[in-house]
DNA sequence: GGCGGTATATTGGTCAGACCAATTTTCTCC
DNA sequence: GGAGAAAATTGGTCTGACCAATATACCGCC
């Protein structure tokens, strides 16, 4: 903690925390930095090498480093490794995220208030509106955008965190399983009906059923990735 | 994506992960890496560096540079800052581990093998000889360590990783609310009743009652901490 | 004046070699 | 054999240099 690297990324981390660098706007270049901070541009760049580690940095040679907008940082990092170089584990995150959604859901049903409220139902709104088109990436996002104002309502910075982490990590990886659904297709019929029966049930205080329209949704999910991943059912017993 | 210094991290990365450099041997010297990577060793200390930030090495000056144990990776990175920076979402993860705990516990007992069963049985004696004694950072490891055999006997990785990371943010930040507890107190004998309750009904794969066991003991946990936190209760409709 | 392409300056990426301080290892002497 | 000093090793930092990618400024052309 008492190292001259650590020293200078505390303080960038601090400066970035405190808006004084702010996204899409460049940092003094690393020549720069070294002056300021009275040390050696090799400090600079492992102090700023560590900070793009954890996601808050981004270098563009031949242009500059940049603050990196919230919305993009990779807080779920540790899943996102995790999937990215074990594609098997896919199967055990989406165990994980029905869990998070069944409960997401619950609890909502228990706490949503009148904005919440408002809020689902032009998040769904969207959704339909996405899925009547033919814009994937927006389909996507819609449906992003409305199981992440389920988390919200739980009021519960925790599960918001952890569904927005998992959504952005889960539908980078599973883009394109979603790619040759039709909108008038059965399945998407399907996805429909259950995100009516998921938002009813959550506007209408619902716990007990929102859970298992979650519940629902989440099997309904997991039989078409796991149909595409193809990868074998898990013993009880194995190893 | 293409960078030396990417590529050199990522080839640590993996013998770690594959444990050709396992935790307490050092690894290799950087220049030593540095030819053999065939690269200069300031592009190596940049991907050490990387590694470092993650929480996967730690360097020790004059000495070497080292593995980190499992055990000891800050991969909870995410919620310590949170917790760190607003204790008052500590409900919000107590609410969140309950979740876990539960749902962990529901899947152990489906999936539990006669090695995972001798691993919690181990796991449940250590904490009850911890609290025989009054070792108190014997009693947090112990209790830590019987809910991470529960998590590892669901088989999913996801779990067990989160488990790991919760407990220890939560223990760290909660450990002075344990350093009170006598053995022979009330509190204590709760404690170890819900742990037998808990490790029988996984043991005995009935997961309708180990689910029911560790919720209630997430209960009996919350409201514990919740006595000491004297948080105010979240509303329905805040805002 | 506006526009397109080229030249220059700036920036991150990498390299080589050097010195320091902390630590380990080795050796020496009692 | 053991304690202490000397040497080797290691991470931490610095300097100064070159490359490739990018942005910016410039200039000639229309």
């Amino acid at each position: 903690m008492s190292s001259q690297v650590d020293e200078v990324s505390t303080q960038l981390e601090q400066a970035i925390a405190a808006g004084r660098y702010t996204p899409a706007r460049r940092l003094p270049a690393e020549r720069a930095l070294a002056v300021q901070f009275c040390v050696s541009r090799a400090t600079v760049r492992e102090a700023i090498g560590s900070l793009v580690a954890r996601g808050l940095l981004q270098r563009r040679p031949g242009d500059g480093t940049y603050v990196l907008p919230e919305s993009d940082r990779r807080m779920a990092e540790v899943w996102l490794d995790m999937v990215q170089r074990h594609p098997a584990l896919q199967g055990d995150l989406i165990e994980f995220r029905a869990m998070l959604e069944s409960r997401a859901a619950e609890l909502a049903a228990l706490r949503r208030d009148a904005d919440d409220c408002l809020r689902l139902q032009a998040a769904h709104a969207a959704v339909d509106a996405a899925y009547a088109g033919s814009d994937r990436d927006e389909q996507i996002r819609s449906d992003v955008a409305f199981h992440r104002a389920i988390a919200a309502a739980t009021h519960n910075p925790v599960f918001s965190y952890l569904t927005s982490s998992l959504l952005k990590v889960m539908h980078e990886h599973v883009q394109l399983s979603l790619a040759g659904l039709q909108p008038q297709s059965s399945t998407a019929q399907q996805l429909r009906v259950q995100h009516d029966a998921l938002l009813a049930a959550i506007v209408d205080g619902d716990a007990v059923r929102a859970r298992a329209a979650a519940g629902q949704h989440m099997d309904f999910v997991a039989v078409r990735l796991n149909a595409l991943a193809q990868r074998p059912r898990r013993a009880a017993a194995r190893r």
